[in-house]
Parts: C-alpha cells; sequence; structure tokens
RNA sequence: GGGGGAAUUCCCGAGUGGCCAAAGGGGACAGACUGUAAAUCUGCUGGCAAUGCCUUCGGUGGUUCGAAUCCACCUUCCCCCA
C-alpha cells in the first residue's frame, strides 16, 4: 500500500485536483509540497496538527515538504470561513509569532539538509510592487469567478473589505513563486481553502502554462459539525505553557465516542491493522481507545515523558485514590494567611480553580467543591496553617483539581 | 458625495425615563444519571467587606430627583442612491 491510500485509508483526504497524478508523485516521492501556516497566534494549535503530521508522513513516504510561513499573508489575513474581519496584527507581532511557530515545527519535521524547507512568504510578498502586480498577475483573475468562491460566501453578508479580498491573490501568488524557485508542484491545506488553493494552480497555468496540483485534507469535525481542537471557543495549544500536557491530555482523553476512532485514524502514525482492530469496541471499551489517542498525541507533542505524567495524573484522579506528584500545585506563604488561617473561597480564587469569590460560592453551594474528597457546603470553611502545611487538595467539579501547600 | 439604520452583559437578541445587573435562547460552569462519553433533567451565569454597595448597555459631554432608554457631538459598522 502506498502512502496515498494510506492517507485514504485514514479519511485525511478532501479534495484533489488530478487523482492519479497526484498518487503516482506522492506514492513515488515526487512531490514538492508546501501548506501554509499563517502566524496570527505565538503558538501553533491542535487544528495545525493535523496538517503537520500529514507532512510527516508525506517526508517520511519521500516527499519533501516546504513549510510556508504567511509572515507576508499574515498582514492580509484570511478571510475564508470567517464571519468577521481579522484584527490587524503588526509586523512586531507577525515577526515574534513566525519565530514560535518555527520552533515548534522543528519538533515534527526534519528540516535536515536537503530534506524540508522552512520558508517565510513575507520575503517575496512585502516586495511587491502595486502596479506590477496588478498587470502581472491581477490580469489572471476573475472578480466574478472570486466573488463567487465558496471561501468568501459568509462574508458576502457581513461585509468583505478590499484588503482581505486579496488574499487569495497573494496565496496564488505564493504557490506560483514556489512553483518557479522551489520546484515546489503541489499545494495542501485545510479543505477551507481550496479555492485559494485553486486559485494557485490556475495562475500557474495561465502564466507557465504548467500543471501544479492541489490536494486538500479534511477538516476535523465532531459528530455535531463543529470544529475539533478548541474548547469554549479558545484554541487547545501546542506550545505547553498555554495548554500544559495535561490539559492537551485530557482534551484527547475526553473527545465524545463517535470521535475517538476518526481521531485516531487520523491524528496518530499507529498502523492501519492495530486500528482496524480496534474498530468493533463500544461502549464503555471506547475509554480504552480514548487513552490510546490521549497518549499518543501528548507523546507526539510534549514527548513520551510528559505523556506519561499527564496519564498517571489523569489515572490518579480519576481511577480514586491517591494524589499524584504531578498534580497542579499552589504553594503559599504566611503571608498568604489571615491570622494563621486560610478560607476556601480564597484558596479557589488563589488557586485559579475559580475566577471570582463569587464564582467559588456558587461552585460550593452546589456542591461542586471537594477538599481532600470530602464534599465541602460550608462557604466560610477555614483550613488552618497545620492543614495547609500538610497540603490540601482542591477540586472543583470533577476535572479541576488543585493542592495547595504552606511552605 | 447624498439618504436611512445599527452598536446591549461570553455570543445571538429583548428592552425605548424609575418595577433593570437588564427578558428569552445559545454557550460555559456545577449537580443528578454515567464510562473522565453522549443524551436527558436540575441549578447557575458582573463584582464585592453581600437583606446592602460598586461597575456594566460603542465613546464623550448634557437634560433630569432619576438615563441602556431623551439631547448633542464623536467612533465604528451595515443598507439604499451616486
Amino acid at each position: 500500500m502506498g502512502i496515498y491510500e494510506e492517507l485514504v485509508a485514514r479519511g485525511l483526504i478532501a479534495q484533489v485536483t488530478n487523482e492519479d497524478e497526484i498518487r503516482d508523485m506522492l506514492n513515488n516521492g515526487k512531490a514538492t509540497f508546501y501548506i501554509g501556516f499563517d502566524c496570527t497566534a505565538d503558538s501553533l494549535t491542535a487544528g495545525h496538527f493535523m496538517a503537520l503530521t500529514l507532512m510527516k508522513r508525506l517526508q517520511m513516504a519521500g516527499n519533501k515538504p516546504i513549510a510556508l510561513i504567511g509572515g507576508g499573508t499574515t498582514m492580509i489575513g484570511d478571510p475564508s470561513g470567517r464571519t468577521d474581519m481579522r484584527k490587524m496584527l503588526t509586523i512586531e507581532d507577525i515577526n515574534h509569532n513566525a519565530e514560535c511557530f518555527k520552533r515548534q515545527m522543528e519538533r515534527f519535521i526534519d528540516f535536515g539538509e536537503g530534506k524540508a524547507q522552512m520558508i517565510n512568504n513575507a520575503d517575496w510578498l512585502l516586495k511587491l510592487n502595486y502596479v506590477e502586480l496588478l498587470r502581472e498577475v491581477g490580469a489572471c483573475f476573475s472578480v466574478n469567478n472570486m466573488l463567487r468562491a465558496r471561501c468568501y460566501e459568509q462574508r458576502m453578508e457581513r461585509g468583505l473589505s478590499f484588503l482581505e479580498f486579496n488574499y487569495m491573490i497573494m496565496q496564488s501568488y505564493d504557490f506560483y513563486y514556489l512553483f518557479q524557485h522551489y520546484g515546489c508542484n503541489m499545494q495542501f491545506g485545510g479543505d477551507d481553502q481550496w479555492s485559494n488553493m485553486l486559485g494557485g494552480t490556475e495562475l500557474i497555468r495561465k502564466k507557465l502554462d504548467k500543471d501544479a496540483h492541489a490536494m486538500t485534507i479534511t477538516l476535523l469535525t465532531d459528530s455535531q459539525g463543529n470544529k475539533m481542537g478548541k474548547t469554549a471557543g479558545n484554541a487547545v495549544w501546542l506550545d505547553p505553557n498555554k495548554t500544559s500536557p495535561y490539559e492537551f491530555y485530557q482534551y484527547w482523553r475526553n473527545v465524545g465516542d463517535a470521535d475517538v476512532m476518526k481521531c485516531i485514524r487520523m491524528l496518530t502514525f499507529l498502523p492501519l491493522e492495530e486500528i482496524d482492530a480496534m474498530a468493533n469496541w463500544e461502549g464503555s471499551q471506547l475509554n480504552r481507545a480514548k487513552e490510546i489517542l490521549a497518549f499518543e498525541l501528548t507523546k507526539m507533542v510534549h514527548g513520551e515523558e510528559e505523556a506519561k505524567k499527564a496519564e498517571t495524573s489523569a489515572k490518579a484522579l480519576f481511577a480514586g485514590g491517591g494524589s499524584s506528584e504531578d498534580m497542579p500545585t499552589t504553594e503559599l506563604t504566611e503571608a498568604d494567611l489571615t491570622d494563621g488561617a486560610a478560607d476556601v473561597m480564597t484558596l479557589l480564587v488563589k488557586t485559579g480553580l475559580c475566577p471570582s469569590k463569587s464564582d467559588a460560592r456558587r461552585n460550593i453551594q452546589q456542591g461542586g467543591v471537594t477538599a481532600n474528597d470530602e464534599k465541602l457546603s460550608d462557604i466560610g470553611k477555614v483550613f488552618t496553617a497545620d492543614e495547609l502545611k500538610a497540603g490540601v487538595v482542591l477540586k472543583r467539579g470533577k476535572k479541576n483539581f488543585n493542592k495547595v501547600v504552606l511552605k
């Protein structure tokens, strides 16, 4: 089985420009492909993760990846699939973000000599001359067609600025540029990028009369059709300072039953036979599959050691019993005490378990808070210095906990 | 350039002088049920030294005993005409 067939079997491929040619190129290691990453934040997210794994899979099959950092395109902002205009970022922010991306990517992709490249499109986009570009490239685009593109659809109602309208042209130009200067013959991206990517292949055809290819990756959505990789509207980051390995592990440990196998298939590197063997698991047996998923992904992103820690913490906490050493801990000093003691509500806020005392009160009143596994009902509960020295494990809800220790 | 409309709490959206910390829905959070799942049901959803006080209805001023609500100016967005 070639790599292309494997991608199909994993359900990773959404759309392709020419299946036969792409299959041939990928299976025989003839592809030099790029995936663009716009640096809109200072860390990659779980959403980017799938693109990174795809790069890795194809690299392992002998193809050459180009990670294109969107230092230039981020200046414009991709309107695809968005209802609002993105916040404009400063050059400093973009450069900072690009640096962060770079460091994270190096964990996944081997950028060794001749194996892969990382390029920033700021290198050519920022130098473009407006009139020249209009004549050279602008003439190849039909506004009528662009307006029909699915990626602008949602913006037709709320308004689309001319700035953002040009995003497609910039992305197309990238492909055109990489095709000529880096021998890049293929572009991959999320399925929401399809129209932008076709813009590139069209441009190459019109300007150079050559064929280039595009392929999109299935968007990872849950059974409800929501994009995965977000909790409460916040992204799940790959940066351990923004999303701790434990939180990262928990995110995947908690995916819905209907989504586990899909995630394992699409995101992990487990052999397909192994995955197929799990395919008929059901009910509570799926918990095992979720553990595998969470462990595998955490291992890839944060390393095996962190993955093990996260797993142990999780087991200690949920399977009951002992407190784990890796439990998030808040250290107090005498200065944090009032009259040699501390009350729960203050502690809940200090540990970050609750955003405010009002919220802390609510949680206690609703029976959602335990201290050392005992349910609290008194909002005025006070812990003495001795109790705190021994350590108090506070828990809000089922999944949020923190150990408070007085030094 | 001319004319019309809009901005409300995390989001959508009601409210058009006091009864408004602001309906309803969504989401989030907590509880029950479970398998750290889903569905369902219940509670809850600005803050605090808490039968009260403070901050919040795009911004700044003003009218008024009292303003999310009225007036003026400003900002941003949308629609129609050019």
